[in-house]
DNA sequence: GGCGGCGATGTAAGCGCTTACAGCATGCCG
DNA sequence: CGGCATGCTGTAAGCGCTTACATCGCCGCC
């Protein structure tokens, strides 16, 4: 590999100044046009281990995440992807993090490497893991809440989303609504639960759970369950969409027809909950925002001066046929 | 931060022995014992930018990756995620590229960061790319068929994959089939398509294509366009469960019942395939291993020794209720 | 008892880069 | 015409680390 010396040689000037060119600085036009055009024939490209060893940055962010499955790791990661690389930096990834311990590991092996973190926590509360980020280390949290305030914040606001289509359930007369929730200590799902309870309170609605796992088998094991009960709820509200996709199944399976017998909602708005049959109510989660957002909020840290946006996101509510009244089933 | 002197000072060694513990080498066990607690009481972490200055190794590979939604994505990126960490190798991302000079830029803005890089591009033929990467960094292509084999491939057997599904449809008494297609110049679409001419061709089979990009909307546009013609397929084979699955809505919709008057089928085997009603018949695509495999090749160039295991991975035929012949509909 | 061998340690030389500082024209002002 | 600001360039130091090489005991053996 060239290095500056060989491109200073062959362009007649010092390591200085190919420096200079490769940094913008104030460099003459005939010494710059020296230096890149020996630069390219030599196929140099600054190395960047020596250049961090100085600058003590790496232009790379890391994103440690937990075990996602499907869209929800893709989205986000797109979303963080799609601005770094328009602020010319890189993005180190780690994902599969349930665990204190692996997350903690991961987070020291950053150090370094990186130089600020975007961290998922959803299962892990933040301040069991704030003792474990570097202290040196920037950081920023996404969707994992109760930190100390002493990261930034980046929060969809999963409570008011629950809060909204249980409105919506009430809206359309269902009184007796099944919630099949998510996996214990999650913290998205205790929030959407905590929303559901919320708004259930404020009205003379009946409301029951059934434990989920965020998985289609999770769901589909709740709806066989509802089932082997008697008296069937009005309304089911599964609190992520692949629950609702398998709760579905299990109902179109005993013939239970949705919305005639009974309504179904989901959470997240997946791309294909528009797709099923019938089409998923459900709550829509701006996931590639959240990463965005939380990539803005990093750089509010690495470049001061950027204003950071707000840290909140609002769900919207998605109506579609799965909820609706009894009535002639409507074309998409 | 510290730094080794700071640590060798504190532990009343000199820096190599400091260094020699870090890495490793042999160092009398007091020693030792001295610099971890000085390190420890430090917080001393190796600078990373120093040694891979030295070491020329960075202990991440790249991964490139083109603008993917959905299940894929994550999937593959856990499959090399899960490896790499088994190997203590770091994970630097970059995705959506669909493009040739992006994906350039990115491999040359990779170099250096990196120790090698796996690459997937269903869209630029390999033989555009190869020129682009930069020479003295290992490569892998993940499913990206049409190189020069100057780079080891890991690919998927598309074709194989459907010469299965329609030598089924075919044992199943269809001659009407429709396949939707997917996006132009997708090389996963066209070795799925030419498994299925190969197929038809050796029958006495009626093959209609019908222009998809593997989106379910481009899915429930082709079933659309399906029902406007008076003469309906016997089947249609959606070359991804995505398109599938908004075929499936559109029939279901004007009141066509899978499978009874036609059968569907897809391609990719995404998680909630199973709980579609009917359920899908698909060709199971093993995407994590997809993506480990390809870490294990890479990792056969950067530490010669290690075997590589075989780069041909074939899919597998997964039957289902939405082909089944008219029958009693089963239980899932 | 001297000597080769061996294992643990220290010394010092860089890895390739950025950047403070100094040097050197050049141009302008007084 | 001297002096000084200005703009470009070169010199050299040093970022924090690994590692070749030299050093130094120390042991066992001839």
């Amino acid at each position: 590999m060239a290095t500056v010396y060989d491109v200073a040689e062959k362009a007649g000037v010092s390591i200085a100044t190919v420096s200079r060119v490769f940094n913008n600085n104030t460099v003459s036009q005939s010494a710059r046009e020296k230096v890149t055009a020996a630069a390219r024939s030599l196929g140099y490209t600054p190395n960047l281990a020596a250049r961090s060893l100085m600058t003590k940055r790496t232009d790379t962010i890391g994103v440690v995440l937990p075990d996602m499955h499907g869209e929800f790791f893709s989205e986000l990661v797109r979303g963080i992807d799609a601005g770094a690389r328009r602020l010319g930096l890189h993005m180190l990834v780690s994902c599969s993090h349930d665990e204190l311990n692996e997350m903690a590991a991961v987070l020291s092996a950053m150090q370094g490497r990186v130089d600020g973190v975007i961290i998922m926590s959803p299962l892990i509360a933040i301040d069991a893991l704030e003792p474990h980020i570097p202290p040196p280390l920037p950081a920023v949290i996404v969707n994992g809440s109760g930190g100390r305030g002493l990261y930034p914040e980046v929060n969809l606001d999963n409570r008011a989303g629950a809060r909204q289509m249980m409105a919506h359930l009430l809206a359309e007369g269902h009184r007796d609504i099944c919630i099949v929730s998510g996996p214990p200590d999650n913290l998205d799902a205790e929030q959407r639960q905590l929303g559901c309870v919320e708004a259930a309170s404020h009205s003379d609605c009946r409301l029951r759970t059934l434990a989920g796992a965020f998985t289609e088998a999770s769901g589909y094991a709740a709806g066989v369950e509802l089932l082997a009960h008697n008296a069937l709820p009005d309304a089911v509200f599964a609190l992520n969409d692949a629950m609702a996709i398998g709760c579905l199944c299990a109902l179109a399976e005993r013939g239970i027809a949705v919305p005639e017998q009974i309504a179904l909602a989901g959470f997240d708005d997946i791309p294909l909950a528009q797709y099923l049959r019938p089409s998923l109510t459900t709550v829509h989660v701006p996931i590639a925002d959240l990463g965005s957002r939380s990539l803005q909020r990093l750089l509010a840290i690495l470049r001061p001066g950027a204003g950071a946006a707000t840290g909140v996101l609002v769900p919207e509510l998605v109506i579609r046929d799965s909820s609706r009244r009894a009535c002639a089933p409507a074309l998409r």
